[in-house]
DNA sequence: CCAATAAAGGATATTTAGGTCTTTTTATCA
DNA sequence: TGATAAAAAGACCTAAATATCCTTTATTGG
């Protein structure tokens, strides 16, 4: 479904939100750890998002990543995807055709276009918060 | 979504279904002509295609790729994605983790399930025969 | 200012997906 | 039965994704 990359940059981007919710910065080091990824590689994707404006970046002793309360409300998992993977999975034909539309559909054209739909309204929606939250009180994991 | 190997061979079953409801045999030429493929790339696919029993593959001359009525009408989408892609993207977590489950689940978890369950009932309900008649009639398109 | 720390950035390696090529096997038919 | 057409099989190549390493730059506290 998604990129290496882009799982590694939602996991990371949760963790970034749960510690920022406590007010806490977080090293690169520290989320390589918690999320189970090759540190060098999320150094990379979180460049990435913090060019995006997603995540905030500081260098520097007691640097690391952060999210503002505004950032951890408004990011929503969709922006992560776009960011990395870009909007092909949510606009790119199914079977890969460059002008699939309703005037020239492939084949499997009417069928993808509500699972899409869900897909797109689904991480428009889903907000960091809710994601952190959840992870914060232990209902949810980002390992194993 | 899918592989290009996943999508080529999509769209070559659903070709091949089409010339067979006109009890016409087609060679691997033929199929990557009409779906715009490299040759040699299509015909590893095939081969594989072949082998898990979605067509029948006929050497010599006047050989080449059919598939009965029966197949025609009981071949889903959904078997020639697991032929080819597997199952992980109908079983697999959406963050990539091994154990994501109800008792251990991703932060994403819940919000894939019913996504998730969407698509494998859409790709198990759709058949060859609805795919190839589409095309077949000039509904639908192949090809760009 | 200095030393320590941490991200940024560039260069490089590894792995996987995508794609090609050649040889072998099988089937048809003249 | 031999020439030929077609798929099967496997070796090989290429490009992109994934991952690592090393150097540079910025920031902080002493």
């Amino acid at each position: 479904m998604f990129s290496k990359a882009c799982e590694y940059g939602i996991k990371a981007t949760i963790f970034i939100a749960v510690k920022s919710l406590h007010d806490q910065r977080v090293s690169l080091k520290e989320i390589a750890e918690e999320i189970d990824s090759p540190v060098a590689f999320t150094a990379k994707i979180l460049q990435l998002l913090a060019k995006s404006g997603i995540v905030d970046s500081h260098k520097g002793p007691t640097g690391g990543f952060q999210m503002d309360r505004t950032g951890i409300d408004n990011v929503k998992v969709y922006d992560i995807v776009c960011a990395i993977d870009g909007d092909k999975i949510f606009n790119g034909c199914g079977l890969g055709l460059k002008q699939c539309d309703a005037e020239h559909p492939c084949p499997v054209h009417d069928k993808f276009i509500g699972i899409r739909e869900n897909l797109t309204t689904m991480l428009q929606k889903t907000s960091m918060f809710e994601l952190a939250t959840g992870l914060d009180i232990g209902l949810t994991q980002l390992k194993r």
